[in-house]
DNA sequence: AAGCCAATCAACCGCATGCAG
DNA sequence: GCTGCATGCGGTTGATTGGCT
């Protein structure tokens, strides 16, 4: 289709963000939201392009925003989603709850990759011992909550990734698929059924991966 | 101390997709 | 169904940083 006309437009600012122009973006969308990243900038008084005041803020400047090295858990959850899913760093995001798109693929490209090469060449076992348990108490611990009634899967920006990964992994092996219920009930909204269905997600993610949960 | 080089990461670019008119 | 716009996504680039000589 027709490409938004770029931001490259006259007088518009490019390059790295000053701390007074994060400043002016949170304290704006903390008051108004982002409805509407276009029009954001002009008023916000930014000279950005909605793209960049959009990636700013997801990418860095959003208050859920977890810093600092991934924990080997996270380490091994990307190598795995990332067997699964390929490239899809949005996809294996929604999974790293405080993480996002463009730090997993950073951190894929300058650390990951180099240590699964590292690793095939070598053919050397995991280092981890037991993975598949703490990736299941990582995620059991990062993504629900149980009170008595109800549990609750709260990862909010859990879109239609989902549908792909069971299109993924139905497809990969011959367990029975479970997509068209996901589409249904899957709207990014916590209940009862988001949370089946992410159970049979990682059912189904540890059986492609060839691990015994 | 200076220069070089590799690693890292923030940001940009262009394409794909969804949606409204 | 077609068109145009807004947003999301993945690939890539370029600035910065740190280590080595």
């Amino acid at each position: 289709m027709v490409r938004a006309p770029c931001c490259e437009k006259m007088g518009l600012k490019k390059g790295s963000w000053t701390p007074e122009e994060d400043q002016i973006l949170i304290s704006f969308i903390q008051k108004y939201g982002h409805e509407n990243w276009r029009a954001l900038p002009k008023q916000a008084g930014l000279l950005r392009c909605g793209k960049s005041c959009r990636l700013r803020w997801i990418n860095y400047l959003r208050p859920d925003i977890k810093r600092g090295n991934f924990s080997e858990e996270e380490e091994e959850t990307i190598i795995k989603l990332h067997q699964l899913l390929g490239n899809r760093w949005s996809a294996i995001a929604s999974r790293l709850l405080g993480r996002t798109d463009n730090e997993i693929k950073n951190f894929w490209h300058t650390h990951l990759k180099k240590k699964l090469e590292l690793k095939q060449h070598n053919d050397l076992p995991s280092t981890s011992t037991n993975v598949s348990q703490k990736i299941e108490h990582h995620i059991s611990s990062n993504y629900y909550h149980q009170d008595s009634q109800n549990i609750v899967a709260y990862h909010p920006t859990c879109r239609h990734d989902e549908e792909d990964v069971q299109e993924n992994t139905s497809s990969s092996n011959d367990t029975p698929s479970i997509k068209e219920e996901n589409m249904q009930s899957t709207n990014g909204h916590g209940d009862m059924t988001s949370f089946n269905n992410d159970m049979v997600f990682w059912y189904n993610v540890f059986m492609s991966s060839g691990n015994n949960v």
